[in-house]
RNA sequence: GGCGCCGUGGCCAAGUGGUAAGGCAGAGGACUGCAAAUCCUUUAUCCCCGGUUCGAAUCCGGGCGGCGCCUCCA
């Protein structure tokens, strides 16, 4: 069964053919470290990880790069308005992506290149594209892409290459373009530029790199000629990824990328994150208002990268439940289960049932929600075996079933995060082991009045107890 | 106007020709001192109309409704 993904392109999902397996080259268009990153941003970024965790458990050997756009608009606004060089603005930024993705136990990238740190890559780069007549100056420094002088621009869109296309998109700064499609390589320094350090010498003068351009250098900069694999949201389809075809193909005379992945931006509430509606929630806010990593990336892989997904607290506590029944699945297997020699349950099929099915969703275009259909199937029928068996198992079986609820873990991520130690107090523990004592002799002595009200006393401090064959159990929430 | 996507049970969401996965929520039951956890049972003819087909949620046509990009937003 070989990993099947929908390329933008041709429009087909169609297998992925790396150039030089087992070796993928993989880039992804990364934030643009202006601000903190919002949930919407990790839609797309969980889907990468997503991405990253199937090539290697198909055996593929990924190359994973995400830049950081550490200079653009945006970031010299953010600069300006804290008074604070560029880089100085940035950094912070970039830490916190850093660390919100390994909260939500996004795999380290193999690399992250920074666009300030690769301008003159991009200076060689633009003067390759001069060579070649693709690339021409205007009048106040600037340096452009010329789009009639490659024929195929338009094609990953759809948009028409050709002239005029209904809606004007003059902007009247830009008014030294020779064509309105054209796209600025090098932006000539302004005023605002120079204040926070955005301003680096070129042949042309001082100025800037334009954003369309670093993704071009550093991801070709870092993997090669031709990727096998580029990602990014759906908003950078048209113009971003057209620009990077037009100026990678125009330089390299090579094809750019062999497949395009793009993911469908994430609603809030049903409505289309925005600041305006104040429902830009990052990470740390989640987590603030009570919410789990692993709940949060359950719901943001619960619908397949290309499909609408929206994003709402009620879906996240409804998560937040499913997250618990895996968590008390995997206590089942490893603390709750006998393990007999002579006992047989049944769990090896269901194991690889579980599996083949787990795998074939991830191969059809990383279907996420298949495969989290067949985890859950998996739940259900191992928890009815062990029941009919009454909690003994073959010690073979129970392992091919571990392995397989960890294998499966392995693309979603969710046990790990779930299982992370709690850095619940020792006080409170303490106390909570004492409670349990004293309604432990109070059952003994069938005492069912203080037993209940010790576990409601428990309860009202979000400690929630389960009476079980091997004692009393006791978590929080 | 150009290029696309979607409309499945209370909510979320698979399934793209063979008679509706899974999650959350609800109801009933088993288990339990009572609970919790777990299991079992239970809730849909798939926006509407027409067509193709032995057979369509799935294909075609037409409506209605929602959404994205075309502005350096993942």
């Amino acid at each position: 069964m070989a990993l099947r993904l929908y390329d933008s392109l041709s429009r087909t999902v169609r297998p992925l053919e790396p150039a030089q397996p087992p070796v993928v080259r993989v880039y992804g268009c990364g934030p643009t470290i202006y601000g903190r990153p919002h949930i919407g941003n990790f839609r797309t970024f969980v889907a990468y990880d997503l991405l990253h965790r199937t090539l290697i458990w198909r055996g593929f050997e990924p190359r994973f790069v995400v830049n950081l756009t550490d200079v653009d608009d945006k970031t010299i606004e953010g600069a300006a308005a804290a008074g604070k060089p560029l880089r100085e603005f940035t950094d912070p930024n970039g830490e916190a992506f850093a660390e919100d993705a390994r909260t939500l136990g996004i795999l380290p990238f193999d690399d992250t290149p920074r666009a300030t740190e690769h301008v003159d890559e991009m200076i060689a780069w633009i003067e390759r594209l001069e060579e070649r007549g693709l690339a021409y100056r205007a009048e106040d420094g600037s340096v452009y892409f010329r789009i009639a002088a490659f024929p195929s621009y338009g094609r990953l869109s759809g948009n028409r290459a050709d002239g005029e296309s209904g809606r004007s998109r003059i902007d009247a700064d830009e008014y030294d373009k020779d064509d309105v499609r054209d796209f600025v390589l090098w932006k000539a320094a302004r005023a605002a530029d120079r204040e926070v350090g955005a301003v680096w010498s070129s042949p042309w003068g001082e100025g800037r790199p334009g954003w369309h351009l670093e993704c071009s250098v550093l991801s070709l900069g870092a993997l090669g000629d031709t990727l096998d694999l580029h990602l990014g949201g759906e908003d950078l389809l048209f113009p971003h990824h057209e620009n990077e075809i037009a100026q990678s193909e125009g330089a390299t005379g090579r094809t750019f990328v062999r497949h395009w992945v793009h993911t469908r931006h994430l609603r809030v509430e049903g409505e289309k994150m925005s600041k305006s509606l104040g429902n830009t929630y990052s990470i740390p806010d989640l987590i603030e208002r009570g919410h789990t990593p692993a709940a949060i990336r359950h719901l943001l892989i619960s619908a397949q990268y290309r499909k609408e997904l929206n994003f709402t607290f009620e879906g996240l506590e409804g998560s937040a439940r499913a997250v618990q029944r895996l968590v008390a699945l995997h206590r089942r297997l490893h603390d709750e289960t006998v393990a007999d020699a002579d006992a047989e349950a049944g769990l090896a099929g269901i194991a690889e049932t579980a599996l083949a099915a787990f795998g074939a969703a991830l191969d059809d275009d990383l279907n996420s929600s298949e495969a989290l259909a067949a985890l859950f199937v998996f739940l259900r029928d191992v928890n009815a075996a062990l029941d009919r068996s009454g909690g003994v198992a073959g010690a073979s079986e129970l392992d091919v079933a571990r392995d397989a609820l960890a294998s499966m873990d392995r693309i979603l991520g969710i046990l790990e995060l779930a299982l992370a130690p709690d850095d619940l107090d020792d006080d409170l523990a303490a106390w909570v082991e004492e409670r349990i004592a004293a309604r432990a002799q109070a059952r003994v002595d069938r005492d069912w009045g203080t037993a209940d009200a010790i576990r409601d006393e428990l309860t009202d401090r979000g400690i929630v107890l389960e009476d079980t064959a091997q004692g009393t159990r006791w978590s929080r929430e």
